[in-house]
DNA sequence: TCATAATATGCAATCGATTGCACAATGTTA
DNA sequence: TAACATTGTGCAATCGATTGCATATTATGA
């Protein structure tokens, strides 16, 4: 009932022959007979034989695996990160360890324990928000030697190399939409943690208002936690304050989303009344009523980019690798929910 | 530039005592004494050791790693079953390699292989459909004696554990929902491949029908890819055939939201005119407009049934294990597509 | 024909943690 | 005090694949 594995020894035997030769046949040496190699691939799949990579791992210190942390993976964007990622790491060989954090700096400091336990060979991340500035964990693998990447959710406090998206052209660029539709009064919805992605896209606005000289106010600003409820808080807030306003530029795809529906219940028309943005090109964004104006970040393209760097730390076995950043280039998505007439 | 990590024969000579005394002292064996384990935690932490499981997965043939095969990880049904299988599964110690089929069964068999290589102690997939109804990599785990789960995308040819949500019910309970709101004429869209959920749902769809009295008609069935495009398409061909129908309800949500943008591109009022239903809960299904109605798969808890099942299976080690199905009731979610006016 | 080169294979150590068995030191009992 | 228990450690083998070095066999050249 438990039919243990064949492994090289069991090869050998049949053959009369060593494990060494065996080994080396399976690997295509050079220093082997055709003859011998034939015989051993016949004997191999007769008896079914699964190398262990466990054992080559440990001899080799290598285990072809890569981690990768995510704050939670049922998100559209960063499961398409992953899946860059695999497709990249798979088609070298390497295999992906997925970890959530989600957004909990106890989590990622125990998932990054596991992660160096299972000796991934690297680790890839998108880090959580932590006030608290500790990055002791990150610190610690890029001390061992191990290749660390980050992306999307990044700190300059972490020197290693990172795969980000042009947060601040992002936002700048909807904004500067919006500016062309006609827009003067431009609500902003931004995070109400210090991620680096939110301050950028912000940033952007502050920047493209200046451009067009239009005055910023701060009371144009609202946090909330980038949900859908932060959305709908926000709107809420926003609409019972009585301010005039005649669109809203929302940090995250799911904010839009509550406010969209704050909005329609309040018979106010989008994008008549008031035009809507997000961030994020979340795949529900084209199905709202109206489909909703956006920003794509390129997830799959982000994780290809990402494995890339990392395979270029891993290869550059000598000297010390100097940090790179790639910065993608983001994508503004019109749709209806910001198109005024006429324009 | 590169620290080689201690291991526990660093320990063991800095305390002047073996390596098995430090493996015991670390695993907390009672043979060992209070005062030497705190000498070897205290050295370890010194050291800032770091277990290499790698070397404990050789020896104890466990490499406390699930692999979990999905079509894809970027839909948030399966992202959200990962979810579930994580939960459970990290608790236990165990950590999950994750590996997308993309829905061929080329990569499929390769992924399956790739986790063999790598020695996981089980493995839990959702299948591809699979004209050809070759098993053998599947067959071949489980003669091998690795613990196997299927969720969701099953087949009865493999007689392994598994995890699905009554479909037949689903369809069933959606189609006699849309008859209590009057509907007569109901439309269904399945899938043109032949795997079980769709083919389950259809079933329901059937015999609601027929428990409620209303004939069932082949013209009414349309078969998509079960994607938005198939949505529209089969939405447009429907609308050209000139039948008269009062409801659709599309096996998949993908395929609803293209019947839905259709149906609003002419000026079909939803749900006056034609009531509309999807099937798995997408987070977008409640940002449409009208939010749509579907039916909740609950993948997160249909993660950790599977996880469930499958340490069930892991830790019945010496008998042979009967497969045992675990089927999860759905829940229908009415939201306002389908809802007829004074209802 | 003998020395040297080329070819094919074997030997044994190694990667790091675990564990059955042995054994020394101390304690306990009759 | 002899015989046996208990406690704490050490020895050495093991998991399966890899690899530097040694060795055996055959081929080549002078």
């Amino acid at each position: 009932m438990k039919p243990k594995k064949a492994t090289i020894h069991d090869i050998a035997k049949k053959l009369s022959i060593t494990a060494s030769t065996v080994s080396r046949a399976l690997n295509n040496n050079p220093r082997i007979s055709e003859a011998t190699k034939k015989a051993v691939f016949k004997v191999a799949k007769d008896l079914n034989y699964q190398p262990n990579n466990i054992a080559a791992a440990l001899r080799s210190g290598k285990s072809q695996l890569i981690g990768i942390i995510v704050p939670r993976i049922n998100r559209s964007f960063f499961s398409s990160v992953i899946r860059g990622v695999e497709e990249v790491a798979n088609t070298l060989g390497y295999g992906v360890i997925v970890s959530q954090s989600y957004e909990k700096i106890e989590n990622e400091i125990s998932v990054v324990n596991s992660l160096l336990n299972a000796r991934v060979d690297g680790i890839m991340a998108s880090i959580v928000d932590n006030k608290t500035e500790n990055y002791e964990h990150y610190e610690n693998v890029i001390k061992k030697g191990i290749p660390l990447v980050l992306f999307d959710r990044t700190t300059k406090e972490i020197e290693t190399s990172q795969v980000v998206i042009d947060d601040y052209l992002g936002g700048y660029m909807v904004t500067e939409h919006l500016i062309k539709q006609g827009c003067k009064k431009i609500i902003h919805y931004t995070s109400d943690r210090t991620i680096n992605i939110y301050k950028e896209r912000y940033r952007g606005y502050i920047e493209a208002l200046k451009d067009y000289n239009i005055p910023f106010n701060q009371s144009f600003v609202f946090k909330n936690n980038m949900l859908l409820d932060g959305g709908r808080d926000s709107t809420e807030k926003l609409l019972e304050s009585g301010q005039k306003f005649d669109a809203i530029f929302s940090a995250s795809d799911y904010a839009a989303a509550g406010a969209m529906q704050v909005m329609k219940e309040q018979n106010i028309k989008i994008p008549d009344d008031i035009a809507l943005a997000g961030f994020s090109n979340e795949p529900f964004t084209s199905l709202t009523d109206p489909p909703l104006t956006t920003v794509s970040q390129f997830p799959i393209e982000m994780g290809q980019a990402a494995a890339e760097l990392f395979f270029e730390i891993l290869d550059s076995t000598k000297k010390k690798v100097i940090p790179q950043k790639t910065v993608l280039h983001p994508e503004l998505i019109v749709r209806a929910s910001s198109l005024k007439k006429g324009k």
